[in-house]
DNA sequence: CGTTCGATTGATGTTCTTCAATATGCGTGG
DNA sequence: CCACGCATATTGAAGAACATCAATCGAACG
């Protein structure tokens, strides 16, 4: 695969933050052209380490980057999945020692986008700087749904439910659409998103199949019966905040 | 009891700001001089309904404000709870439709201060800016947390690492200490919290009660043994960014 | 004095985990 | 080219943690 360019990659960034934010031709133009260095992932690469600062960003350019939480027994929780547009830890420019770790969890690329750079933009351009905030609080969003559904959903009430976020998030950037996206995980990550053992997320699997023609192989996502799915998830996107 | 003043509701607020900014007088002289409205709270009171459009932010005065999420059969889960000097949902202010509901789990008062104050502020200085923005990224980090334990951890892991999170965040204001505070929640309200049943938090308290010499009596927690406490938890305080 | 809220306890059920074994594909070195 | 290790997926059986259902009890409150 080629790789995209930087400027590519901040183009889907920029485009990411208009979703939600008005940004002047002017502030889109010193957005795309952010200086950064291109990394090419392996999966499982850490990217950051958990309480180590850090003085960069992590753009995801290709592939899936998972934000965790590791238990002290060695369990991980990854409670936050990036994909191409995102950046996974913008929460390190005001905050540079995160107590998350951020790992890439396919092969893929990410535009590591040096704080300084970042926080220069935050001076200058107010408007970038409300962007980023509120790109936070989507983030916040997010997490709060995920961790509801940890604490009141079942297996196949979770798993149907990041299947669904995933698929409307890849529709929104222009990435496949809801109901057939690229999803490079493995029924592993999955387990540590949902908080379930892999036997479960593949036992939960099956009947996701069974009940809504779900396929999940090598890492492509189909879903027959879009409806379905949505139903089991009791899927409501406003909290996409779209 | 006696409700504070609106200033000393805002000087706390602007207290927590200030353990993770460096704010000038003259920022904290705006701060403290927002205006806002004084709201007496009883236990369930609804502060913010989830979906609709809120013109203001909510800073709890006195007692305890929790974060929710509801499901389709009624279910919650609590996402985040708030204690005096928090502002629950400054997330409002760049996304005024949060998803999530804001309630009142005890008697008390919260300050409803109007997002266009808050706006010009942010406007204005842009310190008061980067610092709200913070409060969102340390927000995030609590929820990451919270999430990574309903995930991974069993009940009493659950609960005792709720209690330390509570004692620290007390602490951290000037109410009570690690080991003593004031928490004037409900069984249920910690159930719908750590995504359990009120049976089962009740037998986990008694649990907890033998290993540390929990008590958990009208609303306030003591802790005998808090080193065992927090061996029980895992807890590890840097996610609180203090 | 009845009602409501919250706490507590017992008995039973179920979802998910744990442990274990096997299959399959893929890259890598001999 | 084949052998081997490694990552991933799959399936079965047994056990544990937590939920569900049900009942009781005390305190606060109108």
């Amino acid at each position: 695969m080629l790789t995209p360019s930087s400027k590519s990659a901040l183009e889907r960034f920029f485009r990411r933050l208009a979703l939600r934010s008005n940004l002047s031709a002017q502030e889109q133009a010193v957005l795309v052209e952010l200086p950064g260095r291109m990394i090419q992932t392996k999966r499982g690469q850490e990217l950051v380490i958990p309480g180590k600062i850090v003085n960069h960003a992590t753009l995801v350019v290709d592939g899936v980057v998972g934000r965790y939480d590791q238990m002290a027994d060695g369990q991980r929780q990854i409670t936050a999945l990036h994909i191409p547009g995102d950046m996974a830890d913008l929460h390190s420019v005001p905050m540079p020692r995160p107590a998350w770790g951020v790992e890439a969890l396919s092969t893929g690329a990410v535009l590591s986008v040096p704080h300084t750079e970042l926080r220069r933009l935050v001076d200058v351009y107010p408007a970038i700087g409300v962007a980023f905030w509120r790109d936070t609080v989507v983030d916040a969003s997010l997490l709060a749904k995920g961790a509801a559904n940890l604490g009141r959903a079942d297996a196949s009430t979770r798993l149907a439910h990041l299947l669904c976020e995933m698929g409307c998030r890849f529709e929104a950037i222009g990435l496949g659409s809801t109901s057939r996206f690229q999803l490079p995980l493995t029924q592993s990550h999955l387990a540590d998103a949902l908080g379930l053992t892999t036997v479960h997320v593949n036992r939960t699997l099956g009947l996701l199949k069974q009940r809504c023609g779900l396929m999940f192989v090598d890492g492509e996502v189909v879903i027959e019966d879009w409806e379905a799915l949505a139903a089991i998830a009791s899927f409501d996107p406003s909290y996409l905040l779209l």
